[in-house]
DNA sequence: ATGACTTGCGCGGCAAGA
């Protein structure tokens, strides 16, 4: 039986700052992909070599200062740039991998959903917008029938049992009635949330805020997500929040979330 | 408690994040 394909996803928060964390991430876990959110920084400014280095591919779609997305693979891999759906869209939050697997392939999108803070503005507006180009594209990926993982950092909370405070957060863009109605509507597409296929426990998180002792206090909220498409979802072994990696020193504010799939 | 953090940019303090 072959060995489990490892897929992972980490908003880094600058891959710059976190350059060491992620090499010492891709020695220890040994994902065979890792896909990553908020690089902010140009393709040309990712640390590439010291990731090759270590044995990986990469594909980056980044943007000066913010945003900004990548794939890691141990296996070569081909790649497409950006959430189809508006040609007038310059934020760089998706990059789609096909790689090679047994006689088929495993397709794999880095997600960087935005925050859509706050509510009652543009960016709220450019938030649901782009929640609806995702649902699009989803549709058409899920009908290729292919082993698909959409992965990455969705700025969404989907249930009450996701949030330590959910009535702080009531009014928040992650938590609001809009946000989670097209969250289900992705889901509704026939997607499998992984870690809600091993566990309903609450209080499983993905991020913690810098401010205001919300590690400390484990004031978390579950927005990092896998979601698999059938022939994926029947492959799922297990599921792991990286959790440990928000106690170390200049940590991300948001911790990896993996798979394995047979 | 008028608080509390971390980025990029670029060198002074915003904007953005969640």
């Amino acid at each position: 039986m072959p060995l489990p394909l490892r897929i992972a996803t980490w908003n880094v928060n600058s891959v710059r700052q976190r350059i060491e964390h992620l090499l010492s991430y891709l020695k220890e876990v040994e994902p065979d992909v890792l896909c990553l959110q908020e690089i902010k920084c140009l393709d040309e400014a990712f640390p590439r070599l010291e990731v090759e280095s270590a044995g990986y591919n990469v594909a980056t779609h980044g943007q000066k200062t913010f945003n900004g997305v990548a794939i890691l693979s141990k296996r070569p891999f081909e790649v497409t740039r950006g959430l189809p759906g508006d040609q007038g869209d310059t934020q760089s939050r998706y990059i789609e991998a096909v790689i090679p697997d047994g006689d088929g392939v495993v397709r794999v999108a880095s997600i960087y959903l935005p925050n859509g803070n706050p509510p009652l503005t543009e960016k709220y507006s450019y938030k649901l917008a782009w929640m609806d180009r995702l649902i699009s594209h989803a549709r058409g990926l899920l009908k290729l029938e292919e082993p698909l993982v959409l992965a990455g950092d969705y700025n969404v909370i989907p249930e009450p049992r996701d949030v330590h405070d959910p009535a702080a957060w009531a009014g928040d863009a992650l938590f609001l009635p809009a946000t989670r109605e097209r969250f289900r509507e992705l889901m509704a597409l026939g997607l499998t949330d992984s870690l809600r296929a091993s566990t309903d426990a609450a209080g499983l998180y993905t991020f913690w805020d810098y401010q205001a002792g919300a590690w400390p206090r484990n004031n978390g909220i579950r927005i990092d997500h896998l979601l698999l498409s059938p022939r994926a979802a029947d492959r799922l072994q297990s599921v792991s929040i990286d959790k440990d990696m928000r106690a170390l020193e200049k940590p991300s504010d948001h911790v990896p979330i993996r798979i394995d799939l047979a």
